[in-house]
DNA sequence: CACCATGTTCCTTG
DNA sequence: CCAAGGAACATGGT
């Protein structure tokens, strides 16, 4: 489910259900999706804390707790890995079969939920001291972008999976980000020349915006119903609301016509992941 | 059975 | 010390 955009819209739904509401109880149901905070730990932090606010950087979810008898905030770290979720649910719903956190809220229930478990909910906080800038911010701009790729030699497409480098991009928007700049993906990052690093960085935000603009305007439902969160990729099963098939141009399309030009759209492998482009397209 | 999947970390090699 | 490559993590879909 998750690269930057279906984060930013998973917190902005988020954040007007959990702010200001009290976590009556915490309860892990998979110790290693709160790792490397022990079960213990995490338990009795979180019983009686209080939820201040919700926010993202790159691909975590940021939640800011005022644990019972504490007057500083502290940080509360999420991240979905490939198949993590989180949604409120009702008290007398049952739990989905891969539960990983539950937090009781009184009323309602918080479900943090993770079919292969690559996700994390911890109060270890320092995986946010390594990443990169905020490709949506002003800081991230083609001077800055240039700088930080003319050392490498890696492939472009590698080096935007790179998370301290630009923090939130991943498989998918990387070859949409190529595409729309008409970039190579087997290209050096260093042998980028200015105006190929303009129309990246440019592409870049664009692919991004869109994304998020397309997830908030969607009916979402996360209510653990999968098939209706529409913003999201589950595979070749995904599901198609009005305008749908436009947002994604060459991710996961191969065999299929590019919509610039007609060309076959194809699949290679970089760093042991997939990439999609259009070969005539993206000639350099 | 085979291969593929939105991510990150750790280990090895150069 | 750094850059780069690959395996590992775990489960399910096709």
């Amino acid at each position: 489910m998750p690269e930057l955009p279906e984060v930013e819209v998973l917190v902005q739904h988020l954040r007007p259900l959990l702010q200001n509401r009290r976590i009556r109880n915490a309860s892990v149901r998979r110790a290693k999706s709160v790792h490397p905070t022990s079960v213990e730990v995490f338990e009795a932090t979180l019983k009686g804390a209080r939820i201040q606010g919700v926010e993202r950087r790159a691909k975590y979810l940021v939640f800011q707790l005022k644990p019972r008898g504490f007057r500083k905030t502290i940080i509360l770290l999420g991240h979905l890995g490939m198949t993590g979720r989180m949604y409120i649910q009702g008290r007398r719903t049952p739990f989905p079969k891969h539960t990983a956190v539950v937090l009781d809220l009184g009323c309602d229930v918080f479900v943090f939920e993770d079919t292969r478990y690559f996700g994390r909910m911890t109060l270890e906080a320092r995986p946010l001291a390594q990443l990169g800038t905020e490709p949506l911010s002003k800081h991230f701009n083609a001077q800055a972008f240039g700088q930080a790729l003319k050392r490498s030699r890696q492939p472009i497409k590698v080096k935007l999976l790179d998370q301290r480098l630009v923090a939130g991009l991943g498989n998918i928007y990387a070859s949409e980000a190529l595409f729309r700049a008409g970039i190579s993906p087997r290209k050096p990052a260093r042998s980028l020349n200015i105006r190929q690093i303009q129309a990246l960085t440019a592409a870049i935000k664009r692919v991004l915006s869109e994304a998020i603009r397309f997830g908030s305007t969607v009916l979402l439902n996360f209510a653990g119903e999968r098939d209706r969160d529409g913003l999201f990729y589950f595979g070749k099963r995904r599901i198609t609301p009005r305008n749908y098939s436009e947002r994604l141009r060459v991710y996961d399309r191969a065999g299929q016509a590019c919509p610039r030009c007609g060309t076959v759209i194809k699949r290679i492998v970089q760093a042991a992941r997939s990439t999609y482009l259009c070969p005539e397209c993206q000639r350099h």
